[in-house]
DNA sequence: ATGCTGAGGATTGTTGACAATCGGTTAATT
DNA sequence: AATTAACCGATTGTCAACAATCCTCAGCAT
């Protein structure tokens, strides 16, 4: 996976705390909700209580974590609501990026994005448990077009903050096995749309593509059930 | 202005600090580009510098700062490229506000959305200095549209981030004369999408008003030069 | 004059100890 | 028995000193 982050190699211990946890936040090795001790990580670190403090107050404004004061701070965890409202914003923001790519990427990226496809087409129909690589690869596709919009601004909006947290609830709502063969169609198009160099199309094609998955949660959800979060323990 | 932060109120010195700089970054009390000393702002707000590097990494999270190991912090400084960049990304996330404004908002709402713009109308039809109060104006009507989306990811982005950069290059660029009027018949046509509960109307009619500013400052700039960024002094 | 080198000073990074606050538990009271 | 009050342990918030790093500016050589 690329790098979004432009930081420098964490040269400070504040750096390298942040990233360890940050990564260990999305890749769901801390879960949503639990309570993160000071103590703890700061042992387990090795490092002292203050550069840790500063790593979870930079969290804290990626918005990663919550903090409650004198209380601790606990990973953040999306309500039902909350996670539909973020697929509302990430339907505004790819689709503008894929305007964006469609009229910024250059032949040979385009040409990549065609590899890209076919690959997970490849892929997807020898493996058995196709939605895990379906999945990456829906999202491979997307960081593609994305940094394909040229938009740095963009680009880390999307990649640095909304995907992180669209991932870790990937697992919890994943796609019903009907999606991929669809959403293989639909990336298909929205691919064409960008070397036809259809900025208008290939938004609204992404938009729709979004908006379905969007609409796909919101299906499962009403069919097994409500709760979204668990309470979560300390770490 | 309405409060963004759901913070609690400043219990700790850290929060107080993160707080105070903030707004002095967006007021632009402190200019892009500064340098931030510790031991300065440690003395003038009276506190440790512990807390006072917990609020910085705070304000780095979201991207208001910049640092450089072992050499300090800068308040972050937009060039005209990133500046652009954020107008798209403002385009299309205002937008979807529009869109979901036109379908949440309350009947209430939109009646006081109708006041903020005759309000602002009367008032700038009197004071001389038109484009402050045009630009104020203008974002009061923005912010309501904005809440009446009801989805608070949303506002959180464009109200509590995004706003504040744009905010801050709000004077460099500031409109030409003949916007403030255009601007009026533009609005109104939102506020009525909005009323007609036409969703998809009020959204590229938004999209178009901003899409507006942007050609206008990129107007502006290929007029009068190049330079952005002043390299700032230290604070 | 220009560019390199190396102290010296200033600033940032880190630590450990101390103070303030909260949550849970126990005990007393109604 | 239920409710409230006070205590105690644990955790967070803050501070002041120490260590590491970088920037500045002489001084010197080319």
């Amino acid at each position: 996976m690329t790098d979004v982050e432009t930081d420098s190699p964490a040269l400070t211990l504040s750096d390298g705390a942040f990233q360890r946890i940050q990564t260990a936040i999305v890749k769901g090795e801390i879960p949503p909700g639990t309570r993160i001790s000071e103590q703890y990580l700061s042992t387990t670190f090795g490092i002292g209580r203050g550069p840790l403090r500063e790593a979870i107050r930079r969290l804290e404004g990626r918005r990663l974590v919550v903090r409650i004061p004198h209380a601790g701070v606990r990973v953040v965890s999306l309500s039902y609501e909350e996670l539909i409202e973020l697929y509302h914003v990430r339907e505004a923001l790819e689709g503008m990026a894929c305007r964006l790519a469609a009229e910024h990427m250059t032949d040979d990226e385009i040409a990549t994005l065609r590899d890209v496809l076919a690959t997970h087409e490849k892929h997807s129909g020898l493996q058995a448990n196709k939605s895990y690589y379906q999945q990456e690869g829906d999202l491979d596709l997307h960081y593609v077009i994305i940094r394909g919009s040229k938009n740095k601004a963009l680009s880390d909006m999307l990649l640095g903050d909304l995907y992180h947290l669209v991932r870790m609830y990937r697992y919890r709502y994943s796609s019903t096995p009907k999606r991929p063969q669809q959403a293989f169609a639909e990336h298909h198009r929205i691919i064409e749309a960008i070397a036809d160099r259809d900025g208008e199309l290939a938004e609204m094609l992404m938009r729709r593509h979004i908006s379905a998955s969007r609409r796909n949660i919101e299906r499962r959800m009403h069919e097994q059930g409500s709760a979204v979060t668990s309470p979560g323990e300390s770490v």
